[in-house]
DNA sequence: TAAGGTGGTCATATTTTTCTGACTAATTGT
DNA sequence: ACAATTAGTCAGAAAAATATGACCACCTTA
């Protein structure tokens, strides 16, 4: 099941791999909640109270495949996981802000 | 860090929309297509060749009610339909720009 | 020792998206 | 008249995405 190997190449759009990780269910959600600090998984699960285990656990394990997202196990008493926006994922930022930009005016 | 308020509810995320507009199965195609030149449906087909008119049909309804496209009725000799960027769409293109920039730069 | 929180997986539904093939209707070319 | 091209629509099937509920292992607190 290693998605690497079995992954269908989008020959000809280089972009249409991300934009689809991008606006998977949940993910745009996700990804703002990232932009504002490192998420957990129960904690996010709350935030996104229609959600479920499942599909945060896809969409997680999706944006950290492409590089949005790092997982770090914190080593710390009670042991606990933070996924956090990689420096790709910060690039984004920006991208996201262009795109809300060209959504909100209309003479574009 | 700004601290995880649980109860705060998943304001509507504005991009997600237009992600959806845009990632959708072959609609990245599209665009790419759309920004060389006017499209026309069954040249379209025939530039998609694993794609199918119902999907494509569906696609450019979409694209044309997200107002990235602009469909023109051509009224001469042979009467014929012409898909193109609008505005908007124009405007989209920078922003693909900067995606792929973000998806080619490992450092990013 | 039991209850509750952590972060999940798994098999199975349900829902949504995409595809297939048949069909339409107007126009043009042979 | 007949075939082909234009630009689609429609019903139904297949495939993919998403949701549900059960379960698991580990750790902490009461």
């Amino acid at each position: 099941m290693t998605t690497l190997n079995e992954n269908n190449p989008p020959e000809g759009c280089p972009i249409e791999g991300l934009l689809k990780t991008l606006s998977g269910k949940w993910k745009p959600q996700i990804f703002q909640l990232a932009a504002q600090g490192p998420l957990r998984f129960n904690s996010l699960l709350r935030q996104l109270p229609q959600s479920n285990k499942q599909s945060l656990s896809v969409a997680l394990k999706e944006m950290e495949e492409a590089e949005l997202l790092v997982k770090t196990i914190i080593q710390q008493k009670p042991l606990h996981i933070e996924y956090e926006l990689s420096s790709k994922g910060r690039a984004m930022i920006e991208v996201f802000r262009q795109l809300e930009a060209v959504l909100l005016n209309p003479t574009a």
